[in-house]
DNA sequence: GTCTATATGTAGATAGAC
DNA sequence: GTCTATCTACATATAGAC
């Protein structure tokens, strides 16, 4: 096939472009995933993906805008799935129960955790990591914080007399088990003495678990 | 002062070299906790300490097994911390409760993580650092589970009918959420407005909140 | 768009002078 | 015990051929 001058959006070329930057991004969330920025080289990177070190430079920038490329890539289908949940949960007649703004906020991140595609898992592992490193919450606070905020505008209605504070605290506190789920899989497994099962497996513990905390905070106020 | 052949252990050489080998493992454990071990070169950790390259080679070996000396040197004293506590509340005429238990197990990391020495400050940052990384969890579970475990013993007398394996999530989670008011700050800081206060200053809510899980799940099994 | 070649710096580790 | 000097390998980044 030559090349095609009247539609050259879709020519091989282009094409084929758009799949090296695909298998770049992916080659890259794998090993940021696995072992974290600074361990991870650009040529790493590069064997990963099956192209050569210019490569990923062209497709990818700087390692750190590279970096912050596939974080940023998936934040908006994440965000969108928290956002539609939290939608239904408030077109209701009644306000909605905290333990449904609790799952809301925990289920979409743990399914892409478990389930499906393993560059979402990849994905998962790769928040896990760094949303516990003060380094790089600058970078990805604003991508996640402002649905944290609209979340916690819905957990106050449901809790109006507990203090803002210490729902920001809950909040915070419930994140961190959430994640430590993903991050933490070799702990758990050492602990119990069974290999640990998928996050997902988790979830009606991690609510429960996570509720139970919200309730006696707001007990306490 | 010459050598003094009476006392060879009191020596000046000998002092001079335990003290740097102390400042050495100050500073590796310094700039492990603020950066962690893949971004921190042997050279930053001799300019950091004021020695040159040889001598952290030469006292702490690779960088590796200068990575596991400093993991190793206060895990001692945390875990006595924690079983001096534990024997308090076994001792009593009564089974302790499953609020003490959780007291005596975060309390001891929370303060050492706000109070007094700088270096143990670091320390829980390191900690909180690589427990929520499945790579380093290897070296560090053999110290730290078995207390862990001695916990789960009394939790589980406080909680008989509640399986072991929900008290072994329940005690992931509390722990997880411990190290996120070390790890996460900046996270805190971000969703509250408010610069993060010291760990220790959470203490309460953490206890109630972790608590309210515990209790939530002993509910539901 | 792709890749080679390379510029320039830094990594970990150690041999050997003092 | 301390430090200089150095080996070898690998890092990021880019200029320029194709």
């Amino acid at each position: 096939m030559t090349e095609n001058i009247e539609d050259p959006v879709t020519d091989g070329r282009v094409l084929r472009g758009e799949a090296t930057r695909e298998r770049v991004l992916d080659a890259a969330e794998r090993l940021f995933a696995a072992e974290g920025f600074d361990a991870i080289s650009i040529r790493r990177i590069a064997a990963e993906a099956g192209v050569t070190l210019g490569v990923v430079s062209f497709h990818g920038g700087t390692k750190h805008q590279l970096f912050a490329t596939v974080i940023e890539r998936r934040v908006a289908a994440l965000n969108a799935d928290r956002r539609a949940r939290l939608g239904v949960l408030l077109s209701g007649d009644k306000p909605p129960e905290l333990r449904d703004l609790v799952d809301a906020y925990l289920t979409p991140y743990l399914t892409h955790a478990s389930r499906g595609d393993p560059q979402w898992r990849a994905y998962a592992r790769l928040i896990a990591r760094i949303v516990s490193d003060d380094r790089w919450y600058p970078e990805i606070g604003n991508f996640y914080d402002p649905v944290a905020q609209e979340f916690l505008d819905a957990i106050q209605s449901a809790r109006p007399a507990t203090p803002r504070k210490e729902l920001v605290t809950a909040l915070t506190l419930t994140v961190a088990a959430m994640l430590s789920l993903v991050a933490s899989r070799a702990r758990i497994a050492g602990l119990s003495g069974d290999p640990a099962g998928e996050p997902l497996a988790y979830r009606e513990t991690l609510i429960t678990f996570c509720l139970g905390g919200f309730d006696a905070i707001s007990r306490e106020s």
